[in-house]
DNA sequence: CGGGTTATTGAATGATATCAACTTACGTGG
DNA sequence: CCACGTAAGTTGATATCATTCAATAACCCG
């Protein structure tokens, strides 16, 4: 399958939503988010991806979100015609495909349910702990996780304000269940209780 | 491939979350829910299927969500084993099924969307055009849609509660732009404001 | 070291949840 | 077929929490 090499500056784009898509890509290293521009000039990041992520799985002629880099990216672009073309030739191929959109499926749904918590400080807690557990897979325990985003990315994917994640943020060290260093790197000090914010009743009985 | 017939009444459960997933569903006639049921007790609705939908395409070894009937539903149950077995064999229908979870995310996606608009709303009359655009493939024009589903539903799908969902319903019928007949049935007399509103941007330059 | 971008903090506003009372719709059985 | 009873929906008052606007502080790149 012929493939070419890209590397992103941060900020750089991918492509943009509405572009014919002709590519499907593999990211190699760095951070890319995924986001939709709503009609109203909001923005909402619907995910990342990071090393090992495909991106633009999905059907359909033209993207339906952009991609840009968050820092600096490597990634594998694939012509889409010859994707399909071997994914049609491999069943085996074509039902690992299927499993990953699955997963992306998955993964929208979580989002969905994080969402709609409608308590800032669940949203963060779950989104911290999701965080941190993707990156487990790769690093040893209780150790400073990357947090390559700004805080106004993490707000557009939850659906809040940047100044809603930052007090979070802040008042989740106070209370010592994080520590935080730099902009990037943040380490939970008390999975416990953000577990137990992330699951809460908001109608508690306590 | 062989498939049984299975006859639900209101409320009652084809599958619950966590359950073994044994068997792909499609939707013959009727009206389901599918849902998550948080650990705090909430429950977000994650889609609504109809006649033509499939149910549990989705990889993974449990149902990651409950599926209920919310009016009486016929559906189709086929083995996962055997589904998969002529998928195996058949790439064209692999594809077709690749291609249909593939639209599946697009869905959630756009639910992610409507969820994050953060105005109660906006939310709303994304959701009515959205309702009657997927009934529109049916009927004809101007007329009423079904809206099977309690307010209680469309609550947990959007993230709000049901007491704001009759709000903005009877807001919305005052202001002209729709109208309702009994719990299940509504017409949109005015798309246009409905869309505005569903597009308009929250820090609105007016 | 300096400039610009990003993040934090504060005060006030406003939207939606919550709690509670009441009304309507609808299916069931008489 | 109508009356009734229950579940669903509506409406109102209040409280809460996130947003908004604004000012300051920290970070990071050259």
């Amino acid at each position: 399958m012929p493939w070419s090499r890209r590397k992103l500056a941060p900020r750089q784009h991918v492509f943009l939503q509405g572009d014919d898509k002709n590519h499907v890509h593999l990211v190699k290293s760095g951070y890319l988010r995924l986001y939709a521009l709503l009609s109203n000039g909001r923005r909402q990041i619907i995910g990342f991806k990071t090393a090992g992520d495909f991106v633009a799985l999905e059907s359909g002629s033209t993207y339906r979100y952009s991609a840009q880099a968050v820092s600096a990216t490597e990634l594998h672009t694939v012509p889409i015609s010859a994707f399909f073309a071997v994914a049609a030739d491999d069943p085996q191929f074509l039902l690992r495909l299927y499993n990953m959109v699955c997963d992306n499926l998955s993964a929208a749904h979580d989002l969905v349910v994080t969402i709609a918590k409608r308590d800032a400080e669940e949203s963060m807690a779950a989104f911290l702990l999701d965080i941190e557990a993707r990156a487990l897979g790769r690093k040893g325990k209780s150790d400073f996780v990357s947090l390559p985003m700004l805080r106004g990315d993490v707000a557009d994917y939850l659906g809040l304000t940047s100044e809603t994640v930052s007090r979070i943020f802040t008042n989740f060290k106070k209370r010592g269940y994080i520590e935080v260093r730099g902009r990037h790197g943040i380490r939970l000090l008390n999975r416990r209780a953000l577990r137990e914010i992330s699951d809460r009743n908001a109608r508690d009985f306590s």
